[in-house]
DNA sequence: ATGTAAAATGTGCGCGGACACAATAAAATT
DNA sequence: AATTTTATTGTGTCCGCGCACATTTTACAT
């Protein structure tokens, strides 16, 4: 039972260790018997490379390049960032290496810059939020070129040179959304989407989320539910965002669900009243703070959860899987869609998922 | 920014590596201030133990012994193990290795004889489920002595010789089942809780849960929502276990919400009529397939997901970080109460947890 | 001062593999 | 057949650390 190395095998084969290794990591000039000879009994022994040696021979350390927001323009994206850390933590012994490149979430121009920066820094592969898609897609297609591939996240867009995405599936997660309405809603009661988001960012994402409750309450017969759908991008202005939301109030006075689809429900939640925390049924997306807090005061009913330690950490880990363990890696993996609410919101915040459970 | 090697210590220090490599491991048989030198040298230079070679040099071996009900005697335990699989390829490099110790879940003789067996084996920690409370805390008194601590998962017991516990809390998965219901049903509904199980094992485990259960009820003044709990342990008889349920639905007209305590409501559903399926609201636990199946045909509300195989990817994890990377580990480690329905539950098929999701 | 035990420090080798270079064998050229 | 060229194989060293053992220094007793 004890572990095969490339010695064992070169003194059966009868040759030297070193046409071994040429096998091993097909470095060619080799005999093809020889070959041959040397991958059957590597097979028939059971061997497996010894990451440990390996790493520390080729002295090799492979780079990530990471282009996404950055946490301070918008508060979100300090949690992919953790499990990146998180797994990095576990993983980085193997030789690999991180550097960030950081941009305004509302800045096309930093994204391209810093995309720029990351490819001529010449990783491995770029882990990247592709939240600015046609921008994506041109640096996709450079890189691709250079053999650089993308792992993304967050934002699922289409691209070959793309190893994988790991986010949640925006169709579905409306489409859910539906139901937690169903739970609640009675027969004429209104629900207003609202999109509070620059209009540079890809839209695509959020009107997905919008279709997948229709298409919730389409089949399920809930014509009587009619959805409204309102989009506002000046939500950083307080001011005009108090006047925006009491426009809407005073215009769907029957409006009893609100569908905020992304992470920003607690900038109109903090307006309400007493009364309409009574009377509205509230689905966001997202367990940032100020989310938590207003889940905890009963004023946000459901939050979806992106999960978005874990999409940076499965990030991680699908680089590891793929470059260094050399295994296939998924090309899309959807991230199961957690239900928060009140009750188990704790134990949300509590454990992160992967290995962050772990931390000390 | 070159990492920084023993041998740079010791050249600062003017000294040779031995002595380092002896401050370093803590060997001792070294001068108090040259001690205090090299400590000193290698904050400094921000020093990093590779780990690739130190468990290259060493040979070191870290054996876990894993104790947990054998799945072919209860299906949810394949999932725990699978978990564990997918940690384990993830470190195995670092030099893990684990020896599995199944035991039939219905019977106490196997457990004692396999916890002894693990205990023999003289491993670095035990991973358990510890389901018989008893006897888990005698052979954590035996292994304590011999320094061996142990991992738990799923069953939460409190003794000095834990590591840490990975699971969920029982009350409060109690209480949001309780929340769940309370989204659903009208006053004067009556619930039912159900607790399929052998007497064998762990009571406490199952009665923390309708105790939380009863306290959501008694915190939201929900008086008129009666809450019933019944026993049965012959549920692997199945006329047995129908005129069971046919004598309960008799007996109670006004029954409207259904609580399983733990993984076996498939076990009553299968008997449910068209009208049974509509009536009542059905939770359980544990995305097992049958009830899987039963969600997916409406007939199954909702699953409380103990997120099983999280369990035991955190619990090798957890090993990971405290014997190789020597980071501190949480004695207790809630996981997050998932709430899967009809609308989530693929996507807590798809995926599953840490680096499941990575899996090709 | 001398010998000896104890404390402190230094050195060499190996873990398994990567890689550069040396060495040999086979094929091609003149 | 002698000489190059090319294909194939073998060898030495290093990666950073752990550990056994050798060596040196210091403390202590006689």
């Amino acid at each position: 039972m004890k572990k095969v190395t490339i010695k064992d095998i070169a003194h059966i084969a009868g040759v030297s260790r070193g046409t071994v290794d040429r096998v091993i990591n097909g470095r060619g000039n080799v005999a093809e018997e020889v070959e041959k000879k040397i991958l059957k009994i590597a097979n028939e022994l059971g061997y497996e490379k010894n990451l440990m040696a390996s790493a520390l021979a080729s002295n090799k350390v492979y780079k990530i390049a990471i282009v996404t927001p950055d946490p301070a323009s918008d508060i979100f994206w300090a949690q992919p960032r953790e499990g990146m850390s998180n797994a990095l933590e576990l993983v980085r012994h193997y030789g690999i290496i991180v550097e960030y490149y950081d941009f305004n979430l509302f800045r096309k121009d930093e994204f391209s810059m810093q995309m720029e920066n990351a490819i001529k820094s010449r990783p491995d592969a770029i882990l990247t939020a592709p939240t600015f898609t046609a921008e994506s897609l041109e640096y996709l297609d450079e890189a691709e070129k250079l053999n650089i591939p993308f792992i993304t996240i967050n934002t699922e867009i289409d691209h070959p040179g793309i190893l994988c995405y790991v986010g949640q599936n925006s169709h579905n997660s409306g489409y859910l959304a539906g139901r937690l309405f169903h739970l609640r809603l009675k027969p004429d009661d209104e629900i207003i989407a609202f999109n509070l988001g620059h209009t540079l960012a890809n839209a695509q994402h959020y009107s997905d989320k919008v279709d997948g409750l229709k298409a919730y309450f389409h089949e399920h017969d809930m014509h009587h539910n009619h959805v409204f759908w309102y989009e506002f991008d000046q939500f950083m202005d307080e001011d005009r965002l108090k006047v925006f939301w009491e426009e809407i109030k005073a215009k769907h006075p029957r409006m009893k669900g609100i569908f905020f689809t992304n992470s920003r429900a607690y900038r109109i939640v903090k307006f309400f009243t007493e009364e309409d925390a009574k009377k509205y049924e509230i689905i966001g997306f997202d367990m940032i703070a100020p989310n938590i807090k207003f889940i905890k005061e009963d004023k946000i009913d459901f939050i979806i959860n992106q999960n978005p330690i874990l999409q940076g950490y499965t990030g991680i880990m699908n680089f590891v899987n793929h470059f260094v363990l050399k295994k296939e890696v998924r090309k899309t993996q959807y991230l199961p869609l957690d239900i928060v609410l009140k009750e188990n919101v704790d134990f949300y915040i509590e454990n992160f998922s992967g290995n962050t459970a772990v931390k000390g």
